[in-house]
DNA sequence: ATTAGTGCAAACGTTTTGCAACTAG
DNA sequence: CTAGTTGCAAAACGTTTGCACTAAT
């Protein structure tokens, strides 16, 4: 078995190297919540490092997925990354209205999916799985409005 | 049971109005595939209505999902959408190389989310459940290349 | 020494917007 | 008539790229 390797040493493993800046993205991941925007990260990675730019951390968020060291999920307003976490697989309901986002732990991935792409030649490498909803504040907000 | 109205009455029960530019958008998002992009969209809607503008093509595709007509997916690469199809829920299959789409009919949505999210204070309106992994194509070609 | 990684600025593609003209109801 | 809708052009936004410079190995 293969595992547990740590991100750094994935990297080094592949032979990318460790900067700096590196580091900080891939701390910044470890500190922000999931769904967290390429912004967002810079922001905390400007924290200790203040002088990463913002095409550094898109262009190591993009390695990191290609990695699958990271999640990239797609949002309309812009792309949202996570740390890829196997000890805490989770799914998310995000309110539609106001975007706040809690976390759903049952995972409807089962093997019939496996078998099902199968059939059609994949080799599924990943899943997204998002409910979308009204929180209780929106709901209220809502019917007041009509 | 309130149900089985036609896109343009639910349009029209709303109280907006019916132009020839969202005819010709529902009608080219009959015509299209799953998972189109708004440029795709209008091409279509072009080859009846040469002069419908992009801008309305997205403001009518932005209402239609709001009205939950059409799904809006995120890509990285641009937004696609599809028109809704009750009779024909399905999830896809989506190779991460080359993007090629499958349909997936099973559908994960069950009522133990349903609760999961009314416990906290939400009310579900839609999902999303996407696979990801490697068409057989890409399955060889990777293995060729390493 | 060599190659990967960085910062900058400029480019890119998709989506949104302000506005004046238009049109379906 | 008049509110909603359109086309245009320009802007906004997130993201990507070419380049010369820098730094990790």
């Amino acid at each position: 078995m293969t595992e547990k390797l740590t991100p750094l040493d994935r990297l080094r493993a592949k032979g990318y190297k460790i900067t700096p800046q590196r580091r900080a993205v891939l701390q910044a991941l470890a500190a922000c919540p999931p769904f967290t925007t390429a912004q967002q990260i810079r922001e905390e990675v400007q924290k200790q490092q203040p002088d990463v730019s913002l095409d550094t951390v898109y262009r190591n968020l993009s390695l990191l997925a290609e990695l699958d060291i990271v999640h990239e999920i797609f949002r309309s307003s812009g792309n949202v990354y996570e740390l890829v976490d196997d000890e805490h697989h989770h799914h998310h309901l995000v309110c539609t209205e106001c975007g706040r986002t809690e976390c759903i732990d049952i995972c409807p991935m089962i093997d019939t999916y496996e078998q099902e792409a199968a059939k059609k030649g994949f080799q599924i490498t990943g899943h997204i799985f998002e409910l979308y909803g009204l929180c209780s504040q929106c709901q209220e907000k809502k019917s007041h409005k009509k």
